[in-house]
RNA sequence: GUGGGCGUAGCUCAGCGGUUAGAGCAUCGGACUGUGGCUCCGAGGGUCGGGGGUUCAAAUCCCCUCGUCCACCCCA
């Protein structure tokens, strides 16, 4: 037998149902605020990731899905959707339209990483993008519009962790005083940090392990060494959040993992997520428009990891499952019946009845079985008997009581029973 | 890539050298011949993840391998 690839799942119902209202309530709340939906590919040229997300990450060296085509081109399943998206708004010049541009767009990624809670190979996300302005109140409001979804959604126990990363000028400088700070104390840091040392400096400032914990609790702070522009912004975006009522919590030792992200960058962990615990995350990205080869256009987004998020939904319990109609059974009793029926059933389901029937002339009494495991509030019941006298009969399924129905006003009878307009 | 836990029926698991590998739930059937839920009775369903080894005898012990989960690295 084949089962599926190593950290590729299958998503089954009833877990789609979670899926689908999530991405309903998605779209809803992005229209609202502007956005459109975006299609780009799942793969694309290798380049287009290196450069972006940055050569020397994680993702870039080791976790991406990267093949030759057959004329022996380097592609890549992508690891993240902001790239995708601004090639395809530097590729359309969409920027010739409108100075202000936003999508939104959904659907699988691809990391080469080894599955644990909360991570797959291939994993899916929801994600925005802002083109054009990087003025702070779009930091905001954008991370406004996701709180608000997540809030939709009945999502507890989030919390928004802001920060900011600087900008191309200021944060070398910032690098350079972590890294003098350091310097006497290299030794005490942990195995990984001493490699970040020389790698990744800001990485040692999220570290999990006690000791680099306590030792970079006294490093100088990002938010204190970012230059007048930064540091101005950041205000305002504290500013505008406050204003829009949503709570968050300062993190000068967040770090982001993608090369291109500048000034504000957040994370919204969760409770119940295991180690990986960030639902969302996103952040500004000034500048990456342009090293893709598009105007100097300014830019913010983020991404929402959808299996984590249904992961939340699922665990606080009162999601409900399946919010359809629960489903009329039709009981068929004989070959007779079953002839009669194919009109009567298309007919109902035609005019929107959620209709189940069994196969293979069953018994009655298998019937009804499956009838209330399906949760069936009313059964037909059509045989003999009710061929008879051109009717079927119509069970309520919790009080017990049956009665006729003449075949013509079934649908009628229904509509008063279940609500459903014909 | 590294470390640890776990792989026995569709699902959750028991059995941990000794008859023919079990239970609960689920499925199917019967008691109740055209009426579900409750109860009772019965049936089907297993290469005990795979391969090799030790032994008179292996689901059980050893080795290898694959899968899966959790954690590290890193990230949504």
């Amino acid at each position: 037998m084949i089962n599926s690839i190593r950290g590729f799942n299958d998503i089954l119902p009833p877990e789609t149902s979670i899926w689908q209202q999530v991405e309903k309530e998605a779209r809803g709340i992005f229209a609202a605020y502007g956005f459109s939906e975006i299609r780009v590919p799942i793969v694309e040229k290798t380049g287009l990731f290196s450069r972006s997300i940055g050569e020397t990450t994680d993702i870039v060296e080791k976790e991406m899905y990267t093949f030759a085509d057959r004329h022996g081109e380097s592609i890549t399943l992508r690891p993240e959707g902001t790239a995708p998206v601004v090639r395809a708004y530097i590729e359309h010049k969409i920027y010739g339209n409108d100075p202000v541009a936003k999508f939104y767009y959904l659907g699988p990624m691809f990391r080469y990483e080894r599955p644990q809670k909360g991570r797959f190979r291939q994993f899916h996300q929801i994600g925005a993008e802002v083109f054009g302005i990087d003025d702070p109140a779009v930091d905001a409001e954008t991370l406004e519009m996701l709180v608000s979804l997540f809030q939709r959604l009945g999502l507890e126990g989030v919390s928004l962790q802001i920060n900011s990363l600087g900008c191309k000028e200021c944060r070398p400088l910032y690098k350079e005083k972590l890294l003098n700070f350091l310097q006497d104390k290299k030794s005490q840091l942990c195995q990984d940090c001493q490699r970040r040392y020389e790698i990744n400096p800001l990485r040692t400032l999220d570290c999990k392990s006690p000791g680099c914990v306590e030792i970079t609790s006294h490093a100088p702070s990002i938010l204190d060494a970012v230059c007048g522009g930064c540091k101005n912004h950041f205000e305002k975006v504290k500013e505008y959040l406050a204003l829009s009522h949503v709570n968050f919590s300062l993190n000068p030792k967040m770090v982001r993992g993608l090369d291109y992200y500048i000034r504000t960058t957040f994370e919204i962990t969760a409770l119940g997520l295991g180690s990986q615990n960030a639902v969302a995350a996103g952040g500004r990205y000034d500048g990456l428009v342009k090293d893709l080869g598009g105007p100097d256009v300014p830019g913010f987004g983020f991404a929402i990891g959808m299996e984590r998020l249904a992961m939340l939904l699922q665990d606080n319990g009162q999601w409900r499952v399946d919010s359809g109609q629960s489903p009329v059974f039709i009981v068929i009793l004989g070959d007779k019946a079953e002839a009669s029926a194919f009109g009567l059933i298309k007919n109902l389901r035609q005019n929107g009845v959620r209709l189940e029937r069994d196969y293979g002339n069953k018994s009655i009494k298998a019937q009804m079985k499956r009838a209330d495991k399906l949760g069936a509030k009313f059964v037909l019941i059509l045989g003999d008997n009710e061929l008879a006298s051109n009717s079927v009969a119509i069970k309520n399924m919790e009080s017990g009581e049956q009665e006729k129905v003449s075949l013509d006003r079934v649908g009628e009878k229904l509509k008063t029973l279940i609500g459903v307009s014909l």
